[in-house]
RNA sequence: GCCCUCGUAGCCAAGCUGGUCAAGGCAGCGGACUUUUAAUCCGAAGAUCGUGGGUUCGAGUCCCACCGGGGGCACCA
């Protein structure tokens, strides 16, 4: 609108109808057809086509991206001319009845208008949309617009999020919040950022993962808990990683990881049918087959598949060593057997799996809270699943005696203070709580970005998440 | 942190080996048009070519640094 008197608004619209539903109800009406039933609609004005005494419009409707044509005569619009003055990207509400033009577009021949926010910046090239990753991601506000196939994703993240919670509630899981503010971030072997509370004085630090916190409910009596929320990573930027990401994060007493991985298939699969009616999913131009059940097989055994060498965390480390060498592994002097054979797998195995796969029986040098395996030395009940070609998710047998888990934790110390700074730390608080008795569980922890790219068919991290952290713009 | 790559008007985007090089389209502005679908047609306007240095008679085009984006490595979910 290029007008010289001061926009003002409504503070309200009475919004009769979705346009999805107008489509749907009008779908049989006959080219030229009209009707007697008066909608209003909102949205903004993505296209415009005015031919003198009447004008075709193109509204798109935010929160579905449904678009329905308007029509307008001259003769039948009161404050045509303000209309063809619309600009693209302005928001409007129109009323008028339902028709279908003689060239058979389904249309609402308006009645009336009225103006609700002015674009005063364009959404880019009608056609091309917005290219410029740059601009997508920091004003996605823009891109939402801009490109429709965007939002879609982004839509569907939230109905995911949405179906997980049914899915858990359905099956008596409560939904808790724990602290993002820790005083010992650990629960996973990653780096923190800390930040600084001024009337305690005290330095404090964002989870990094909301592990020790559930598991303490389940010795509260939570016997079935989960959270999805948001956790902090200091590291790298990729089209895997950001540096918040949401995490799915469940606890389920008196069940262990073979309990775990039925939940992580038949969730999945579950999300997948909702989502798309199928099992069968492409993903980076590959297909992926989600129905259950999914292959379970030891990380020993994929390793064996894959050089042939026979590993086990008992045989003498300079035999593992060798191995890792062979294979390029850059070995240190720290890592036992059971960091070896982890390495060895990542290098040699992992990338070479598509799955959908279990890859089960973690060492238990690399797993400081997962509960040893029941008939197996030296490896623990933990699994990650590993689906077009990516880690989805890390679960275990929880490790449930206090005494372990403390060796276990000072053994983290041991390997932090050998270098590895992203050891686990120590957490006195948790020790304590589980001298209270946690019972038989088991736990899961889901990326839920990465679920998302899966279920989305997206590559990037970027295309899940809304405002995606970046540097700050200049 | 390292390596590769990209950065031309609000948006999309030509511009090869350095010499009318700052095309074209969309949006926006002015005008025409009674059934359009990225409508079409006419007109005017809009760019310190990411920033700062350097090489050269001459740089959007070559070199260096910095800023920002993307991809990869490292690290992780």
């Amino acid at each position: 609108m290029s007008d010289d008197t001061p926009f003002d608004p409504p503070y309200r619209l009475d919004v009769t109808d979705r346009v999805g539903a107008v489509l749907a109800e009008f779908d049989h009406l006959a080219d030229g057809e009209e009707t007697d039933r008066t909608v209003t609609v909102a949205g903004r004005v993505m296209l415009l086509r005015d031919q003198g005494r009447l004008a075709f419009a193109t509204l798109r409707e935010g929160s579905t991206g449904d678009e329905i044509q308007l029509f307008a005569l001259s003769k039948v619009l009161d404050g045509f001319d303000r209309f063809v003055k619309l600009n693209l990207g302005d928001w409007i509400g129109a009323t008028g009845e339902v028709v279908r033009t003689k060239r058979g577009e389904l249309s609402i021949k308006v009645t009336s208008f009225v103006p609700l926010a002015q674009a005063r910046r364009g959404f880019g090239d009608k056609f091309h949309g917005i290219t410029d990753t740059d601009l997508r991601y920091r004003q996605r506000y823009a891109d939402l617009w801009a490109n429709p196939e965007a939002a879609v994703a982004l839509r569907a993240r939230s109905r995911t999020i949405s179906l997980i919670r049914r899915w858990l509630e359905d099956r008596d899981f409560v939904e808790v919040e724990t602290p993002v503010l820790q005083h010992v971030a650990s629960g996973a072997a990653a780096t923190p950022f800390t930040t600084h509370h001024n009337a305690l004085d005290v330095d404090l630090k964002l989870r990094i993962a909301p592990e020790l916190f559930l598991k303490r409910l389940v010795i509260g009596g939570f016997e079935r808990v989960y959270e999805i929320g948001r956790v902090f990573r200091n590291e790298g930027i990729s089209t895997r990683h950001n540096p918040e990401f949401t995490m799915l994060e469940l606890y389920q007493a008196y069940a262990d990881y073979t309990d775990m991985m039925a939940l992580v298939e038949d969730l999945v699969a579950h999300l997948a049918t909702e989502l798309h009616g199928t099992t069968t999913l492409t993903y980076d131009d590959r297909e992926l087959d989600l129905s259950t059940p999914w292959r379970r097989a030891s990380m020993v055994e994929l390793i064996e598949d894959a050089i042939g060498v026979r590993l086990d965390v008992g045989q003498p480390i300079d035999e593992v060593r060798a191995v890792a060498t062979e294979h390029g592994v850059e070995v240190e002097e720290s890592w036992g057997t059971g960091k070896l054979i982890l390495e060895i797998y990542e290098k040699t195995t992992e990338h070479g799996l598509w799955g959908p796969i279990f890859v089960t029986d973690y060492p238990e040098e690399v797993s400081p809270l997962s509960r040893a395996h029941r008939d197996q030395p030296g490896v623990t009940e933990r699994f990650e699943a590993i689906v077009a070609g990516r880690e989805l998710c890390n679960a275990f047998s929880e490790l449930v005696d206090p005494d372990v888990q403390r060796a276990r934790f000072e053994d983290q110390v041991r390997q932090k203070d050998a270098g590895d700074h992203e050891a686990m730390a120590l957490d006195e608080d948790y020790l304590r709580a589980m001298e209270y008795g946690l019972p038989p569980t088991g736990g899961l922890g889901i990326g839920i970005d990465r679920l998302i790219m899966l279920l989305t068919g997206t590559t990037s991290i970027r295309d899940v998440v809304l405002f995606p952290t970046l540097k700050p713009e200049q």
